[in-house]
RNA sequence: GGUGUCAUAGCUCAGUUGGUAGAGCAAAGGACUGAAAAUCCUUGUGUCCCUGGUUCGAUUCCCGGUGACACCA
């Protein structure tokens, strides 16, 4: 019998988890989470993790099982989704995955280059570089080293510049030269299912999530994380040390805490920046010509 | 009631020594190979509050009106 994986995905606040739910329970599948951030044990709030009766309705796999001390990232997902998929499909013949990082999605259909684990010392010295000296001599370095990766990435974005820096710095060889855009076959067939609603609507959940957020202790949960802020002992407000603080709900109420906004301003950004996290996941499948679409609301 | 200040993009404001205007934010569109809830790029025509006057020409100067704010009664 065919294998088949069906992801379901959609900007954030659409109501994926509630209907993941819904169709693993009438297919008899675990949900198989690809959310980057649902990922962490400490976040629990702020990420929407599905509640604990939803949890208790249907076995999840890969829900705040690690720690955001981790470094984890989309590399070692692609490894564990795929690991834990070809497990689960010895004994069943449909599997129901449910999230919204387009990236960690593409990873387990298509595959991610066989690049080598980050090293993150070496990442701080690139930051630290691009604090002291600025883009400009990030991008000379480029460049220089890989000439071709300097002409097909994004050099007005800092991240790419130091990501194409680190591959090739701690290799040897060209970042460009480790990507040959990888379309690994698996062995089940992939269906992606997008949900998606009228923007207005939309925008008005993830305003009213918010709210609720809040009412549920959000800021109680941050205060709790204040520790994880400091690197050896010094404090580090820019978190590039434990990336996945630097996530919307967790920043904004960072930002209140250390006095820099005011409270109400604070639950403003944090839904501005939801809607712009929703308004990019959008962008980021629009091109994607593989999923069917579903209007709900 | 009196005096003064202000009225420009959805919001906060800049500016035009008189030749019809531009920033930030919002909004919209886009990119994306181990930070991805991250990071980055693109897009600014609006009765310049209303009426009248001066002027070749007024959003800009003047009279009056309306509204907001401040101070004085």
């Amino acid at each position: 019998m065919e294998k088949v994986l069906t992801i379901i995905l959609g900007p954030t606040a659409v109501g994926k988890t509630a209907y993941a739910i819904n169709l693993a329970k009438q297919i008899g599948s675990p949900v198989i989470n690809c959310d980057s951030r649902q990922i962490f044990r400490e976040m629990t709030i702020g990420t929407a993790v599905p509640l604990k009766e939803q949890l208790a309705e249907v076995k999840h796999y890969f829900i705040q099982t690690k720690s955001i001390t981790e470094h984890y990232a989309a590399g070692q997902y692609e490894i564990d989704a795929l690991n834990l998929l070809n497990d689960l499909f010895k004994t069943r013949d449909r599997l129901i995955m449910c999230g919204g990082s387009g990236l960690y999605i593409d990873a387990v259909c298509n595959g991610l280059d066989a690049f080598p684990e980050p090293d993150m010392e070496l990442r701080d010295s690139l930051n630290a570089k691009m604090k002291e000296e600025g883009i400009e001599s990030l991008r000379y370095q480029l460049k220089q080293l890989d000439p071709e990766s300097y002409n097909t990435i994004d050099i007005a974005n800092p991240q790419r510049i130091i990501r194409a820096l680190e591959v090739t710095l701690q290799t040897g060889r060209k970042f460009s030269d480790w990507k040959t855009e990888p379309s690994k076959s698996r062995p089940f067939r992939i269906e992606k299912v997008g949900l998606t609603m009228d923007r207005d609507k939309l925008y008005e959940r993830i305003n009213t999530r918010v709210d609720k957020m809040m009412e549920d202790g959000l800021l109680e949960e941050v205060k709790s994380l204040d520790r994880f802020r400091y690197k050896d002992n010094v404090f580090c407000p820019d978190l590039l040390h434990i990336p996945p603080l630097r996530t919307v709900g967790y920043r904004e109420l960072f930002d209140y805490l250390d006095g820099n906004i005011s409270i109400a301003e604070a639950i403003e950004k944090i839904k501005t920046n939801t809607r712009h996290y929703a308004k990019r996941q959008m962008s980021y499948w629009g091109r994607g010509k593989d999923i069917n679409w579903i209007v709900t609301g």
